[in-house]
DNA sequence: ACTTAATTGAGTATATTTTACTCAAATGCT
DNA sequence: AGCATTTGAGTAAAATATACTCAATTAAGT
């Protein structure tokens, strides 16, 4: 969506009409796609600076289930992992109709005033499978895109540190969320899964003690196929047992006794 | 603060002028009080249930900041641990005017409006060190108390899921951040250590085990004095090495490879 | 058909940590 | 002095983590 028909401005005039003023809801969306962690974010026509998705809660509306129908509406899917991870409060926090490139979308002046305004966010984190399936974006954007995290795309307002923080949730959740439920697609292999791992953690492990380690804990279900692309030795392809793995979860932390 | 003086009316006013509508803070100030875990709430002065700590964000304030202020308001502490741990946006949160008791409190009809509306809550959870230095109950609220966690106190709205989160995070932070260093008296014994870690953990441990694991970390200094106060062996004196406790705190959870 | 490069699958040996215990030491009370 | 109770210290076995080695498998090159 990039200008303002008279139906974007009746629907703008609605939206800050039944929303909760000055509270919005950021989602990092991430995927694991070629090996790489990506979110997705996009550019506002007029702007530079890259947002991640967001949106407003309505009056009636928990929290949670605005989460949810912000990330319907971008990626038409129902069912995912959404992670609340933090809020994001800072003084100055809003959006700059200048340097953001707000002001060229010529919007009527209430509207204006009422998304430029200080707004606190409560950002959740969601995680979907790599598949070809297209990311809308929000109105007032331009097309959505996949960027990768390790690289350092320039983000509007506060919006690199709360990708930062997700990134630090999602290793924290890695053993007690069904992440891999939504990350890996039906059939993969271990080497794939550890790039993940390694991914998220932004670290790197072990070869043979990962393999042994996934192995073990017993949610790893050989196919009896192999993925043959290279030239190497194939890697065996796997899928999730999905009630062995949910079980495999763990709420409480390792303490040492 | 039990009536509505002029004076009272004025701060009210106030408050909702420059505050952000709808948003609330909410923090769970624990302690470690004989032997048993804490937290702070409060009555209003015509209710049954309990309260605890809340207050509102200036437009001019950052809601972390909006939290210390809260809280020192609260405890005339300056320097406390505060954590962010968990948004709570349900669509009918708010207060009830009736079975809370706040219409009793005969205050002017645009304040009764503004603070009975729904309301997202930000919590935070924080510690202090056991001491006799009073709580100030907030304005509405008759004076403060601490009550067990354990015990199971009849909380307003959700305030008891909101309890029952920050003790979880409590738990989660254990290895991360510098707890001890506010549950903690200046000098105390390994088995109250122990005790602190079972409430907080909220199941028993190995006593032995306990021990070891404690002294091995290094950051329990002997005072070479005992704590003689009962008809068994009187437990030795420690205190906190600071910097080797911070130095043990681990931001990363254990993955096992 | 053999060699080579690259990567996977499998396994081993050692160190470290966790877990489940035992037992002597210290105290106040009888 | 004997008793009940809890602390301090330690041990042995089990489980886990860490650092490796080496054969197997594939496609490309010769």
């Amino acid at each position: 969506m990039t200008k303002f028909t008279e139906e974007n401005i009746d629907t703008w005039e609605n939206t800050i009409r039944i929303s909760i003023p000055q509270l919005s809801i950021n989602t990092v969306i991430f995927r694991f796609h070629n090996m790489k962690l990506q979110y997705v974010a996009m550019k506002l026509v007029h702007g530079n600076l890259w947002f991640i998705p967001g949106g407003y809660v309505c009056q009636d509306e928990c929290v949670a289930e605005a989460a949810r129908r912000n990330l319907f509406e971008q990626t038409q899917i129902h069912d995912l992992v959404l992670n609340e991870f933090g809020t994001f409060g800072a003084s100055d926090r809003r959006m700059n109709a200048k340097s953001d490139g707000i002001e060229q979308l010529e919007m009527p002046e209430d509207v204006l005033e009422w998304i430029t305004n200080r707004f606190v966010s409560i950002a959740y984190y969601s995680v979907i499978t790599d598949t070809n399936a297209p990311i809308t974006a929000s109105s007032l954007y331009s097309d959505a895109k996949w960027l990768n995290i390790e690289d350092n795309y320039p983000l509007a307002m506060d919006h690199s540190m709360i990708v930062a923080e997700a990134r630090k949730a999602l290793a924290k959740d890695l053993l007690s969320k069904p992440l891999l439920l939504s990350f890996m697609p039906e059939e993969f292999t271990i080497p794939e899964l550890q790039k993940l791992y390694e991914a998220i953690l932004g670290r790197s492990i072990d070869r043979g003690n990962f393999r042994k380690r996934m192995l073990k804990s017993g949610f790893l279900i050989k196919t009896g196929l192999v993925k043959g692309n290279s030239r190497q030795r194939p890697p065996e392809l796997y899928h999730l047992h999905k009630d062995n793995y949910i079980n495999s979860l763990t709420e409480d932390v390792k303490l040492g006794f």
